[in-house]
DNA sequence: TGGCATTATTGTATATTTTACAATATATTC
DNA sequence: GAATATATTGTAAAATATACAATAATGCCA
């Protein structure tokens, strides 16, 4: 290499991801316990150096499922951070992702140097290192963007869901209230979702319709220049 | 630093920036002609290593001062490319620009080992190096999203412009028409183009009206959740 | 100087979309 | 079968988007 290069590639690079998850109580990110240097003993976003053989869309998703188990998972580049004094060991550059899952179909498994995985509730976030709570503020306002344009919200609601899911999870996620008539006419008149025919069981009152998301009909649907909105 | 953590630290990172303008002719794109390897002699995105002991936000605006003489203009992180095998000298991340710009308010000097500075039309792009055409496939598209939900259009305007230089502005770069009448009332409604009270001059027909962008009115806008849309 | 060429400017009627609003239906439990 | 709890549905009014063409203001030239 010429010489003159030399100083330039010193640089590492990372991964972080901001894994968003709902449930009934609300939107909920996913942070692991650390168990390795630097800030050893903290909870942190999932995230990690990268290998310089590896193109840079595999290795985030090795760095998750590496951490977390989680695999073939919607996930999707945001932004990458990149202060000269981020992190204490040198020059590291990260590139924050954010991913979606249903929570009830995964289980996580915490390994390598994530000692613990858990469920925080976008409210209660603890103090993170690195700038990792400046990370999270930027991937949840993106996520706010994204759901009102992009039918991402099924990717975290259970394969059969109810409409007052769906409802509860845009009003969760916009922190606003839609007309419960409103909301459905407009859902229901963009045609992609379907009702499947079965209702829900064992609950102590009327029992709600379950629908799905029918991604093939979206997928057609903007190709004819239609675009969602919310 | 830690053994374990060396060959982690062997990474170069680079900035590109696609720098957008406009005139009478259509969008555009400015490009250098490499004078240094690799790719030298070939036209190429304004881009270049960084510095490690630089921000990143800042070496952006340094890559591009350094080789277009390019300063205190609009300019925003996309996207981030890191595939092992695109670049020649070894493992080069490189976190895409975009910038916008009135092509006339400024006087292009390439410098550093730019050799030449030109804009090209955007139907008209070579084969450029590295993954520069994927970079810019990505730059434009972003262009087109988010002209329709921000008002960046007026970067690339005079001070002073018409509503037929603004709606021509965004027919090129959305490649659609509009109805001339239909999109100054959705324009003017707006409320945040402001009509100087000054006509053009030396023009062989009927003089428009100069109006100007007022980012201050639109600020106030955006607080009280109006969305700009076209 | 009057007609020509060229682009700028403006309004209205109709269709579509959004909004506001509350009564009835269906399940479980006691 | 009454009480409780949530699900489901329609309509009228307001706002917004769309389709469409005649008139206005300048420079140029015969």
């Amino acid at each position: 290499m010429n010489p003159d290069l030399i100083p330039f590639f010193k640089a590492a690079v990372s991964v972080d991801n901001v894994v968003f998850g709902f449930d009934h109580t609300g939107l909920k990110v996913l942070l692991i316990y650390r168990g390795a240097d630097p800030y050893r003993n903290c909870w942190a976003l999932p995230g990690d150096l990268i290998s310089l053989d590896t193109d840079l869309s595999s290795s985030a998703e090795k760095v998750l499922q590496d951490l977390t188990g989680l695999d073939k998972i919607y996930m999707e580049q945001i932004h990458t951070f990149g202060n000269v004094d981020r992190h204490p060991f040198g020059r590291v550059f990260t590139i924050a992702y954010f991913a979606l899952i249903k929570i009830e179909d995964y289980n996580i498994h915490p390994s390598s140097w994530a000692e613990e995985a858990a469920w925080f509730p976008i409210g209660k976030i603890p103090d993170l290192p690195f700038d990792h709570n400046e990370i999270l503020a930027f991937a949840k306002d993106q996520l706010k963007t994204k759901i009102r344009r992009q039918p991402i919200g099924f990717e975290m609601l259970p394969k059969y869901f109810t409409l007052t899911e769906l409802q509860t999870l845009y009003e969760s996620i916009l922190e606003t209230k839609f007309d419960v008539r409103n909301f459905r006419k407009k859902i229901l008149s963009m045609d992609f979702i379907t009702d499947t025919g079965l209702k829900q069981t064992s609950v102590t009152h009327r029992p709600a319709k379950l629908f799905k998301y029918n991604a093939r009909k979206y997928n057609n649907l903007i190709n004819t220049g239609f675009a969602f909105d919310l």
